[in-house]
DNA sequence: TATAGCATGTAATTAGTTACATGATTAA
DNA sequence: TTAATCATGTAACTAATTACATGCTATA
C-alpha cells in the first residue's frame, strides 16, 4: 500500500476532523500549500482512491439541499498516517525558484539590471511574509486555546523562511551597491 | 514565443558556453539541481524543440568516434534569454518539503516520535550542507579567476538556506526537551 | 576484459494545474 | 437578482521522473 504524499496530506487533514473535499482544498489553501500544495484535480481522484482502499470513509448528506460527502479516516486509515508520520524514509524535498535560476545566469547583465531583479526577487517574499503574517492570528489562537500547536509552528516557519529570503536579499543588494559605489564613486 | 523555464535553463547553460545534453545535464547536477532540477528525458527534447524554434543551433560531430551534438546560442537566443532574465513576470516559486508537512501533522505523536522525526529532518539538511560545502571550492576558485561570479553567489545561497533549516530544527528540538523536562523532570 | 563514463534518445508513467461544467445556497 | 460561496467532479494539458535501449571510448 504506497500511497502518494498528497494522500497522506488528504488523510492528515481528515485527522484533524471529518471534512469534504471542497474543505479539504479551502484548508490546504491557507496551511500547508506554502509547503505542499494541492488542487481539486488531485483531490478528488485521491479521496475515490483513499475510500476505495479503505482507509477513509465518506458519508453522503443531501439535507440542506447541497449534494455534499464528508469523509472520515478509518482504523487503517490512521494507521497509514502514524506510520508515515513516523517512517524514517527519505524525506521528498524538492525547490523549485525561479528567482535563485535567474541570479546563477545573471552575470552577463549590467549591475544596474542585476540590482533591479535582487529587489524584485526581494519584494516578492515581503509580500509572501506579509500574507503569513496576515494568516498567523487564526493559528496562534487556535495553539493558545489548546488546540494542535504543530500547524502554529509551521506557519512560523514559513515566516522565518520568508525573512531568510528577504534578509539575504537585502544583504546582496547592499552588496551590489557597494561595489557600484566603488567603480563609480559619484553617480549623482 | 513561450518557453518553460526549463527552456530558460537550458538556454542559461549554453549561454556559458558550447554544450551538449549530456554535459548540460552533468553541469544542471551540481549547480542549479537544488532550486531547479531537470532530467534527460527534459533535456533531450527541449534541445530539439529550441534548435526548431532557431534559439539554438546543434553541431553534430563524429570525430572521435563518439556521436556527440553541442550546441550553441543564436542572436534570437542571447535575445530570449536577456529578455527572460530582465522580465518582472512573476517568478515561479515552487517548495514541497514533506519534513514540514509531516511537522503540520505530528500533533498526534507521542513527544518522543516528534523529536526523532524532526532530528530527523535536521539530519537531512546537515547532510545536504555538507554536500553543498564539497562542491563550494569549485565555484569559489572559479570566481577568484574573475570567471562567473553568480552561481557561487548562488552555491552561498544554498547553504546558507541548508543552515538555516538546521537552525530552525535544532531551535525546535531544545524547544521540544525543554518541554520534556518540564512535564517529566528525571527521566533517569 | 570488464567496468565506468561519454553520449543520445524515447516510452511509460506519475504528478500536478487549469479550465470548465454543473447546480445549489446565501448575502448584498 | 446578481454575485459570491459551497460543492463535486472531469478532461485536457503540462511538467517531470524513471527506466530502458543503444553504442562508443578510456581506464583499471
Amino acid at each position: 500500500m504506497d500511497l502518494s504524499k498528497t494522500a497522506y496530506l488528504i488523510l492528515g487533514m481528515l485527522k484533524l476532523g471529518k471534512r469534504t473535499g471542497y474543505e479539504i482544498k479551502s484548508l490546504v489553501d491557507v496551511s500547508t500549500r506554502f509547503f505542499w500544495a494541492a488542487s481539486y484535480g488531485q483531490i478528488y481522484p485521491e479521496l475515490a482512491r483513499l475510500e476505495e482502499l479503505g482507509l477513509i470513509e465518506g458519508q453522503a448528506d443531501q439535507s440542506d439541499g447541497r449534494r455534499r460527502k464528508a469523509y472520515e479516516l478509518t482504523q487503517a486509515g490512521e494507521e497509514a498516517l502514524h506510520a508515515w508520520l513516523t517512517s524514517s524514509d527519505p524525506l521528498h524535498r524538492e525547490l523549485r525558484h525561479e528567482g535563485v535560476l535567474k541570479l546563477f545566469f545573471s552575470d552577463s547583465l549590467s549591475p544596474d539590471e542585476q540590482r533591479q531583479q535582487i529587489r524584485r526577487l526581494r519584494v516578492e517574499h515581503e509580500r509572501t511574509a506579509e500574507r503569513l503574517r496576515a494568516i498567523e492570528p487564526g493559528p496562534r489562537s487556535a495553539r493558545e486555546e489548546q488546540g494542535p500547536r504543530l500547524p502554529y509552528l509551521t506557519l512560523e516557519w514559513g515566516i522565518a523562511y520568508q525573512e531568510f529570503m528577504v534578509h539575504w536579499c537585502s544583504r546582496i543588494e547592499r552588496q551590489l551597491a557597494g561595489e557600484a559605489a566603488t567603480t563609480a564613486p559619484r553617480e549623482s
